[in-house]
DNA sequence: CCCGCGTCCTGTACTAAGTGCAAGCGTCCC
DNA sequence: GGGACGCTTGCACTTAGTACAGGACGCGGG
């Protein structure tokens, strides 16, 4: 049994394997040391400690949004690709908005994903600074959203490790949160209609979300245009 | 030196203020016990467990958020309003957003907003569904920008703690983030033009992205109306 | 062929923090 | 006055991050 010698890029990897699998809290030293074979804290040679492999594997991450090639599309089928590309990298990932909240993170992979979003919202005609505001507030949209999701994916997680019956123990969070909801009437009026629970939000609110964005930012390029 | 009898209330009340001022990380029970003149445990009568704690910690901060009066306000007021609350409040406490991603949230004050913003939504004359979609989607946009808030609030803190010049340690991160952007035209140029850090986006970022979105919301209704 | 050195991994142990447990103490009611 | 109950305490167990002190392995020089 040879050791293949490990490297910085396969810890990351297998990190990202367990984020994805166990969430943030699901990743410990130990159990990745286990994963590659290794022992608890043979990872220390690698890299320096917890915080900077989480930051290494975010900015991996990043590296999963394929960019658009500039000019081949309009600047509205760009910028939306690219906010669309990174909220399902969010959702592939939902440990990625936890990391991303309470750390300074920035990277390689972020840099080059800001880039191209950046250079979408100039091509629709913004000057630098609005086309800057433009691309902060679409990515604003995808994080949102991902924050969203990541509690309910930690809501399902969750289900899992209690014991009992995962469905069971699902069911009773969302009656309680929809018996709250109950009580104010607009909720209610939406829960009577929709049946299903309240927290479980249409799939393409994130699309939506970034169509009005757009429309208005249409709106604002015809106004002065 | 008489003992007050701890309350819950008493103790989420300090809970928040350390939280306010350590960040989610900050909060540990031993300090909280500490702060409130009892015994490192002493808190567990009142609450489950920290996880707990922090639930209702964030529950009793959604009820800082003034609802508009219905009816008194426009739609796109109450709706600016609301959302704009939610803004505030999430800078005030970045620890919030934080703690909303990765645990599935829910109580009497998120429920109370959440019915709020559905009203303006509707008042505006959109259907249930789009109602729903549209308070969510202004919900994300405070949200994602609650995300970057917060990390910047961090590497704040975290320059406190590092000892060593805080400010050195500070321009340190945000140098390694302006040296990786300016391998990037785009961010480059930005950089130069703006002087400033690269992460540190306007001011106004929020109430651009939310005057645009709303733009966008005011033409679906108007091309139904 | 052996020595020494640099690279990489292992095991051990220390520390911080969450939290269950059972005993202690005060207060209030009978 | 005494007991019960509400609240607090200290202790101890557990999980997890990580420092440290070597040990194994391979490689180039003597």
């Amino acid at each position: 049994m040879q050791k293949p010698t490990l490297t910085a890029a396969q810890i990351v990897r297998t990190a990202i394997e367990i984020l994805d699998a166990e969430g943030l809290d699901g990743l410990n030293m130990r159990a990745l040391g286990k994963r590659l074979n290794s022992a608890p804290t043979a990872m220390y040679w690698h890299v320096k400690n917890k915080d900077n492999l989480v930051r290494l594997a975010v900015d991996e991450v990043w590296h999963e949004i394929a960019l658009p090639d500039p000019g081949a599309l309009g600047w509205r089928a760009a910028a939306t690709k690219l906010a669309t590309g990174l909220n399902e990298t969010l959702h592939r990932h939902p440990w990625l908005v936890q990391a991303m909240a309470g750390h300074f993170l920035y990277g390689e992979g972020k840099s080059r994903f800001d880039d191209s979003l950046l250079a979408a919202y100039e091509a629709a005609g913004l000057s630098a600074e609005q086309a800057d505001q433009a691309a902060a507030a679409s990515f604003m949209l995808a994080l949102g959203n991902a924050v969203g999701a990541s509690a309910n994916v930690a809501l399902a997680r969750k289900v899992n490790l209690d014991g009992g019956d995962p469905a069971e123990v699902m069911r009773e969070s969302i009656d309680e949160a929809t018996r709250i909801a109950a009580s104010f009437p607009r909720l209610r009026a939406r829960l009577e209609s929709a049946g299903a629970g309240y927290n479980e939000a249409p799939g393409d609110t994130f699309a939506f979300g970034l169509t009005a964005f757009l429309d208005g930012i249409e709106r604002r390029i015809a106004a002065r245009g």
